[in-house]
DNA sequence: TTTTTGTTACCCCTTTGTGGGTAGCCTCGA
DNA sequence: TCGAGGCTACCCACAAAGGGGTAACAAAAA
């Protein structure tokens, strides 16, 4: 399991609390293969000192819950800043849209805090490797991602009255002017909208919002 | 791990090897949740035997590559058929298409023959359980899916070749920079592609370019 | 009562998309 | 052999969309 004669792998712990970072920091400098060398407590830090430090990190955990700049923001960003380091996400989370966003935004994977120690180590040394971490319970996520349904295990979407009679306009491939002028709101307001509907789809853009409300027979008459 | 007082799952294997069948049909006749009842030597006989059996079966085991009918041709028929066993494609395979096409087919998990026999047995149980039963080595292949790519196709329009490929991966809610990636060409040309698109369409955004190829059936879910 | 939720509206800024152009390189068929 | 169509790639400019924030106000819920 132990690779054989490579370097171990730098890693980061990034939580803004000091005592998980201390528990996992004992957890993983006990593995010969694995190397705590940086903590952050923040986004914001993580960013910081991946841009930096020398040699470059193989690998960042990233708690998903942090004030400031959450995981998946974090991630965003230190793709953007060209970090390409191993990112696994650290969340008490398993929330369909959380799993699936953090992947699409470059996660190399995603992790439940309430895993055994003994799998988290595995887990990591896996990503580090290339491959994908994903705790086991969440493969199903995954699964019914690909099938095209988002309901079994997740949450039952329920938009206020004006998000579906924007969603619905979308659907017909309106403009956010158009939807304006038809709804006889402004085209800020719309916008506002627009935002609420796709963050609770989990999608990101209106043509995917479209495509969810074709899907789910959420559109009226075209 | 084992069930409390229900009852035995009620198993099939299909494959097309009498060996890999008995080979299987003992390491699960050894756990006391899980029952070998039923086998079948193609998919045909599969079907003959999951529409007729009394009491209905709790899962089926499919070899992915047979003569005839092969594993995900026989999910799709064993689905229409309404045979609603959980079913577990058994494949040599980890073709990324395979493993997708697959669970959209409505399977409910995929397996490699390399498996541990120990592993094996636990996935089954974990699918007869209501879970998706996936190798490890695969949740990658699900994980790259949601970040979004896939194998282009063809439909009948006055289109061109690449102007349907381009529309199809909009019509699936993607950006131009990923479309660009996932057809390996630069964004500049994706942007080529979409103008002649909406032109020739008469359309006025990507969005009612993407229902239009959804109504018109040049659409392919994830 | 206070708090929460939904709707409205605006600010800021960045990213993405749309529409026009030129142009090199293929392949296929006249 | 040449030309048309198709694919590639870039230029430019402007429009549209997305993501963050604050804030007012009414209605519903706690």
């Amino acid at each position: 399991m132990t690779p054989p004669i490579s370097e171990p792998a730098r890693i980061m712990l990034v939580d803004d609390h000091p005592m998980l970072r201390r528990g996992l920091a004992d957890l993983l400098a006990m593995e010969d293969d694995l190397q705590p060398v940086a903590q952050a407590g923040s986004g914001e830090e993580a960013i910081q000192i991946a841009t930096s430090i020398e040699p470059e990190l193989d690998l960042i955990l990233l708690d998903l819950n942090m004030p400031g700049l959450n995981g998946i923001e974090t991630t965003k960003a230190l793709r953007t800043a060209g970090v390409d380091a191993k990112i696994i996400i650290f969340s008490v989370s398993d929330e369909h849209s959380d799993v699936v966003e953090a992947l699409r935004e470059g996660a190399d994977g995603y992790l439940l805090k309430d895993m055994e120690p003994e799998e988290i180590v595995l887990q990591i040394r896996a990503a580090a490797q290339g491959k994908t971490a994903l705790s086991p319970e969440l493969t199903h996520i995954l699964a019914s991602a690909i099938k095209g349904r988002l309901e079994p295990a997740s949450q039952p979407v329920d938009l206020t009255r004006r998000e579906k009679d924007v969603l619905e306009l979308i659907a017909k491939g309106q403009s956010n002017k158009l939807i304006a002028r038809n709804l006889e709101i402004s085209e800020g307001t719309v916008k506002v909208h627009v935002k609420r509907v796709l963050h609770k789809l989990g999608l990101r853009s209106r043509t995917e919002a479209a495509i969810w409300a074709l899907e789910h027979d959420l559109a009226k008459s075209i």
